[in-house]
RNA sequence: GGUGCUGUAGACAAAUUGGUAAAGUCACAGGGCUUUCAAUCCUGGGUUUGCGGGUUCGAUCCCCGUCAGCACUGCCA
């Protein structure tokens, strides 16, 4: 049977860090079998979801590269399919109404606690007499739908990343759930585990992955799976992505959406490889910098570590170096510009797009995030500087005026070469008997206002194309 | 409280019918290059495999116990 994977995210928030790496493992999954990976919006949650966070969650994955063969399947739009399921299992005798209020199940599970007991719902309202049914209905009160949960029940599967699981039906928390109140001849809108595996069996999805919060609600849906009379699909859980402190990864570690990685001047494509590694190794021999494509081809739940895996954002800064290193200078100017804009710095994106890609050849070998372009390159867009406390202390030195002096007055009315700057250079050094130290160090301190900085020859050639190399040695020597 | 999962250097990890533990990557330190910084290149340090027992000729691996972390324990997903 041809292999069919999905992903599930739920629209009640951006898609997270989380969800985004699920994905990534479904999607390997499914190229490495050559099978389908499909999408489905879980958005039963009427009151939190929202259609914004359903445009972040496919633009996410999209930017990630992660394309789907099917889908969205939006859940709101099969309500009949659920309610049609339920009542099956209402009519089999597996499921049934629970008129139990929100403050009684309070209060059971209050006295629970009290007695140091876990609480779990007691199936009190299991097997209902005819009459007390009709006592509860006439005082008006509403209804849940329970799926009935055997205590002497052990549920056992073979889990693609943990090997074998096995539950026992009492700790499963007493009869669950599947449907939300609603008055007595109706059924309420269903609920997350049951609607999953509603979608699931009818998508004909094959293996579930997904993140191992998910690990206690296996056992329901497999019984929820038997009750349906389907085939059980294979489950694998994969490893939490956890902050430095080992909690799961969340929103107040800095990142809410993948685009917040994205605005931090990380590439889709160093995101995705980091969260291939968090949690899957490559095979022997195979490099850390590998594109989906790459990491399918090896992909297995052989080589899915059990534990969860430490975000650590110097191997992300790494990992988007590599690929900003070997970036060409046409693409990568096309990355940075947004960042320059975002910045306010004045250029002309068209007209200066030969002084952009020339700039960016220059500092894309130093960069590890896009980010960290504005700040390098602040002295190249803005026309005046301020200097540096090291920078001014050092043009106070002997000898520093009268060397820049010296390159002032050779400037050259055209525009300068690497040639003519490094000649320059040379009689200056020749004519005033200095050593070349100082005035390359004079240079940049004028030029650029700080001791250190990019490439300083490259740096004066693309101050020169806009003439500020003169204005600057002017105002370093006044 | 209960249940489950996990525990290999600072981080990610490899070691898969039990067979010399830490390959590889990041980080870190030193050096080269760049008359700067970053990048890059070279070199280097780092282990009672959470802890204690047991089985075995031999245990990171199997068993028992223990500790720790995390997750779940909803009319959320």
């Amino acid at each position: 049977m041809s292999v069919r994977v999905r992903i599930a995210p739920s629209p009640t928030g951006n898609l997270h860090i989380g969800t985004a790496r699920t994905a990534v493992f479904n999607w390997l999954y499914a190229r490495h079998q050559g099978g389908q990976f499909i999408l489905r919006i879980e958005d039963t949650d009427l009151e939190r979801s929202k259609p914004e966070y359903t445009q972040n969650i496919l633009e996410g994955l999209q930017w990630l590269g992660l394309n789907w063969d099917e889908g969205p399947v939006y859940q709101t739009q099969r309500t009949e399919l659920y309610a049609q399921k339920i009542q099956e299992l209402l009519d089999k005798g597996l499921a049934y109404r629970a008129y139990d209020t929100p403050e009684e199940l309070d209060a059971m599970r209050e006295a629970q606690k009290a007695r140091n007991e876990a609480p779990r719902y007691d199936n009190r309202h299991r097997n209902l007499t005819p009459e007390q049914i009709a006592a509860y209905e006439a005082e008006g009160r509403t209804a849940v739908i329970r799926f009935k949960i055997d205590d002497d029940r052990e549920i056992t599967w073979n889990d693609l990343v943990r090997g074998q699981v096995t539950w026992k039906g009492r700790d499963l928390g007493g009869d669950m759930v599947i449907a939300r109140a609603a008055s007595a001849s109706t059924i309420g809108a269903p609920l997350y585990n049951f609607v999953v595996v509603v979608d699931d069996i009818d998508m004909g999805i094959t293996q579930v992955i997904r993140g191992e919060d998910h690990i206690g609600n296996t056992p329901k849906q497999i019984l929820l799976y038997e009750a349906l009379g389907a085939t059980v699909p294979e489950f694998g859980h994969t490893p939490l992505i956890l902050n430095q402190q080992g909690a799961k990864l969340s929103k107040r570690d800095g990142v809410t959406s993948i685009f917040d990685f994205k605005k931090m001047g990380y590439t889709a494509e160093a995101i995705a490889n980091y969260m291939t590694l968090l949690g899957w190794s490559p095979v022997e021999g195979m490099d850390e910098i590998f594109t989906l494509e790459q990491a399918a081809k090896e992909f297995s739940f052989d080589r899915v570590n059990k534990a969860g895996a430490k975000f650590d954002w110097d191997k992300l800064n790494w990992i988007n170096g590599q690929y900003l290193h070997k970036m060409p200078a046409a693409e990568l100017t096309d990355l940075l510009i947004p960042y320059w804009q975002e910045a306010g710095f004045a250029f002309d994106p068209i007209a200066d797009r030969p002084w952009l890609e020339q700039l960016t050849a220059v500092i894309g070998p130093s960069l590890s995030k896009l980010s960290e372009a504005v700040d390098m390159t602040r002295y190249l867009f803005m026309e005046a500087i301020e200097p540096t406390e090291d920078a001014i202390a050092h043009l106070k030195q002997d000898g520093v005026t009268a060397a820049l002096q010296g390159i002032l007055d050779g400037l050259p009315a055209e525009t300068l070469t690497q040639d003519s700057a490094n000649a320059l250079i040379q009689s200056v050094v020749k004519g005033q008997g200095v050593k070349k130290g100082l005035v390359m160090k004079s240079l940049r301190a004028g030029l650029t206002g700080s001791l250190q900085g990019p490439d300083l020859m490259q740096s004066w050639l693309l101050l020169n194309q806009k003439g500020w190399d003169r204005t600057r040695l002017t105002a370093a020597i006044g």
